[in-house]
DNA sequence: AGAGTAATTTATAATGATTCTAAAGTAGTG
DNA sequence: CACTACTTTAGAATCATTATAAATTACTCT
């Protein structure tokens, strides 16, 4: 599986040059079957200890938000003292196991219908994502 | 109404003293008809417009903190920039207008039941919110 | 009321995540 | 190869929050 050239591609398709960065940023980032949550400081952690040459933070930073702009992440809320991006950019929703501060993603079919009864003039509903906090039985 | 005694009464029973600057920001927090949802840095700038003597950044985050532990307010992240808070402790779900950044509490007959079919072994469910986001019409 | 104490307030410093800056390095183009 | 725009980088700057430690205040007990 030659991912490096379909990433090339994905990167040069959105008018990101292809550095060595981007690519072992994507590698680590889109190469999973499991939808990837994380904060800048873990995936610079990460890059440390996956990759020998250094990746400067500065650099992880830039990346990320290049990402977040393009499309290929999203930003999500559940903590308000660190910023997690999420590679699944689809409006979903998740569970917070809040005894390991984990995150994991709900499929919409995990979920009966969400449906909003009030509505605000002048005002459309954008998304509507669930936040189902768990913890340890007994 | 002497709201005072109410909060003199109500931070003596949780073990706090009732200090001045304490009860100058249970008047501005918990005299309202609607819930409130504020960033610490909002509450400061309103106590100083609204009382002549200065209360410190610092007391204004030990307050809030104390009354968090206290129960008497509720952490909420909806976006990872800055911390809120709210005056609304119960699980309830919110509209966030993502032109003003406004957040609106909803009522549980808002939102028709949300039932989650996944369960996770080993886990049980806390909590369940939703997060609804509005923007205008047009 | 006055003394003793523990809690509280406060100014200020420290922290830590994120953003900014500006210089050096690199990729695409012709 | 030369040119230019983009990218990376180290380090500085920013900003919200937390920690520190001294001064003040609230409560308790005479
Ligand atoms: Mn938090
Ligand atoms: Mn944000
Ligand atoms: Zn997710
Ligand atoms: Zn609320």
């Amino acid at each position: 599986m030659d991912n490096n050239s379909i990433f090339i591609e994905k990167l040069r398709s959105s008018g990101l040059r292809p550095t060595k960065q981007r690519l072992k940023i994507c590698k680590l980032l889109f190469q999973r079957k499991e939808t990837f949550h994380f904060t800048v400081g873990d995936l610079s952690k990460i890059l440390k200890h996956k990759f020998k040459e250094k990746i400067s933070l500065a650099t992880v930073y830039n990346t990320i938000h290049s990402f977040k702009k393009k499309g290929y992440l999203k930003e999500i809320a559940i903590n308000s003292d660190k910023t997690y991006f999420d590679t699944n950019t689809s409006d979903h929703h998740h569970f917070l196991d809040v005894t390991t501060n984990e995150l994991i993603d709900l499929d919409d079919k995990d979920v009966k219908k969400v449906s909003i009864i009030k509505k605000i003039p002048g005002k459309k509903i954008k998304s509507i994502e669930v936040l189902v906090k768990i913890e340890n039985n007994n």
